[in-house]
RNA sequence: GGUCCGUUCGUCUAGUCAGGUUAGGACGCCAGGUUUUCAUCCUGGUAACAGGGGUUCGAAUCCCCUACGGACUACCA
């Protein structure tokens, strides 16, 4: 191909929030533009203005900045190709579109949806097995093609509304080479003559994708494969424009599916499944109805991404953390599968996981403190990286480290049934008696001193460790749950410590 | 219905293009270990080539058929 620079796009249109999939196709560009230094630009895909969603646009910068997905050339960051926005090209698409109908391979078409609904019905009464506005059917219908010159002028003049469509050819193979499904051969008669050209007067995605990305100067369009069975339309777009040597190479990536497997994931699928389907919170202007993102979930971006390019990519070894780096390095088109793959909301978690565990405890710890903070809980720094890092190891989530910790900022409220049935025995009130008498006596009040002193206890009474140790903890926290016990009546404090243990004694029964 | 695509453990997948592996890894699940507890963690285990025909000394891998799944089939992208 005729490219000296990789440049790929991601082009989404604003029709509402961006899922998951999107992203991931806005991923894969991203990690294909920077693997062989190439540009990442953003279009905006505006064409149907029916469809506009209010937000959506800024809703799709704002996700791809937080995954970390960086745009060369945009709406927001310009370029030498601009606009980037479809709708501010308007003007540019008509003369391709007048291009192709003086060349003979395009035309215009008055049918009304009416009509258009009533050949379908005809066709399909008829039992033919393709409905589509075609070689065969189009010469039924109402275009410059069944109409004579003075008939078309007519109605042009008259400003009856049209659209343009595309002339396929009757009898010809058209060969996509894919880069990801390899060589898909189609017949055009099997094609329909798409409106490349609408009459409100924008062009449909058909032609301004061609129009733009040969503008554009992309050398690779990476796209979901919900658009495999219109890439024919595409190469012919670029054959009749004069285009074809400097054509992009097609690369589809495959779908992602719901976590059942039955069909490709949706927007409505997440928050019914319990995960979300949108990289960031969503209100939809509309219906006031909000829709859960990774963002507020308590993803790491880093993370997220990670996560979404294992979702139809591997990179053919065993290594499964990488960085946005280490992705870009490890990328290759030819790495990604050709079926669906299907959600898994567990492996998800999964990753966060393992990227949370690495954030060191100081950085864990401000965002604690900040949901502390939110609490109305006054918490001192240093306490809060001590116990960050006494519960980290069993978080998924920043969000998890509140639960994960509660019985350090307050007492509990109530003891579990079964601990107290399994452990709290007729001694235990009086053991626990003593082990107040000795602590209040300890004057060296560190966790290991505390431990040693209680185990020592234990052993010289020959009381049972279990029950001891978990009644206590059961005192302290409320459950038989947490890191280690003394840890725990170190950081809250002798004086808190023993006021649990006597509120213990004072309250449960067996 | 038509067109196009796909199918390896429950899931994501390696292996397929250049036929020969005890079909590998990860998530999940199960068991054991560690632990005063719950987790984490460690170790181990479970589990797959959709089915049928070929070609071949030999097929997950190449060919054909069937089944199943999916996408598309708008003046939407």
């Amino acid at each position: 191909m005729a490219f000296e620079k990789v440049r790929v796009r991601f082009a989404p249109s604003p029709t509402g929030p961006l899922h998951i999939g999107g992203v991931r196709t806005a991923l894969f560009n991203y990690l294909f533009a920077k693997k062989h230094n190439g540009d990442f630009l953003l279009r905006i895909e505006d064409t149907d203005q029916t469809r506009y969603v209010p937000g959506a646009e800024e809703y799709i910068m704002e996700s791809l900045e937080w995954c970390g997905i960086k745009i060369d050339e945009g709406v927001q960051q310009g370029g030498e190709y601009g606009s980037y926005r479809q709708s501010e090209r308007k003007d540019l698409y008509k003369q391709y579109a007048e291009q192709l109908i003086n060349a003979g391979h395009a035309y215009y078409a008055f049918d009304t949806p009416e009509q258009l609904e009533a050949m379908r019905e005809r066709l399909k009464e008829s039992g033919s097995s393709n409905q589509q506005y075609n070689a065969e059917t189009r010469i039924d219908m109402i275009n410059s093609l069944t109409l004579s010159e003075d008939e078309l002028n007519e109605k042009l003049n008259a400003g009856e509304p049209y659209v343009i469509r595309l002339k396929l050819p009757n009898d010809e193979n058209i060969i996509l080479k894919d880069m990801v499904l390899g060589e898909i051969s189609f017949h055009s008669s099997q094609l329909d003559d798409k409106i490349i050209f609408k009459s409100d007067g924008m062009p449909t995605y058909h032609l301004a994708n061609v129009v733009d990305d040969h503008l554009m100067k992309i050398s690779h369009v990476i796209r979901g494969s919900e658009w495999v069975n219109s890439t024919p339309s595409h190469v012919l777009l670029y054959r009749y424009l004069g285009w074809e040597d400097e054509m992009p190479q097609f690369a589809h990536m495959p779908l992602i599916l719901k976590p059942s497997g039955k069909g490709k994931l949706s927007k409505r699928d997440g928050d019914k499944g319990g995960f979300p389907v949108f990289p960031l919170e969503w209100k939809n202007p509309e219906t006031q109805e909000i829709s859960s993102g990774y963002r507020e979930s308590g993803y790491q971006p880093d993370a997220f991404l990670n996560m979404l390019a294992f979702l139809g990519w591997n990179p053919g070894t065993t290594q499964e953390i990488f960085s946005e780096d280490e992705l870009i390095e490890a990328f290759s088109l030819d790495r990604i599968g050709k079926s669906g793959a299907r959600f898994d909301p567990d492996k998800a978690k999964w990753y966060n996981h393992q990227y949370l565990q690495a954030m060191d405890d100081e950085t864990l710890s401000i965002a604690f403190k900040s949901i502390l903070d939110d609490k109305g809980i006054n918490a001192d720094p240093v306490v809060v990286k001590e116990i960050v890092s006494l519960i980290k190891e069993r978080a998924d989530f920043i969000s998890d480290l509140w639960d994960l910790s509660n019985y350090f900022f307050e007492a509990p409220s109530e003891y579990d049934a079964k601990v107290i049935k399994k452990r709290w025995k007729e001694n235990i009130p009086s053991v626990l008696a003593e082990i107040i008498k000795m602590l209040k006596e300890l004057e060296d009040f560190t966790s290991e001193k505390a431990e040693e002193l209680v185990k020592n206890y234990i052993q010289e009474n020959e009381l049972n460790m279990g029950q001891v140790l978990n009644s206590l903890r059961l005192s302290i926290v409320g459950s038989a749950k947490g890191p280690s016990l003394f840890d725990i009546i170190f950081l809250i404090g002798k004086e808190e410590a023993l006021k649990r243990i006597q509120t213990a004694i004072d309250t449960i029964k067996r």
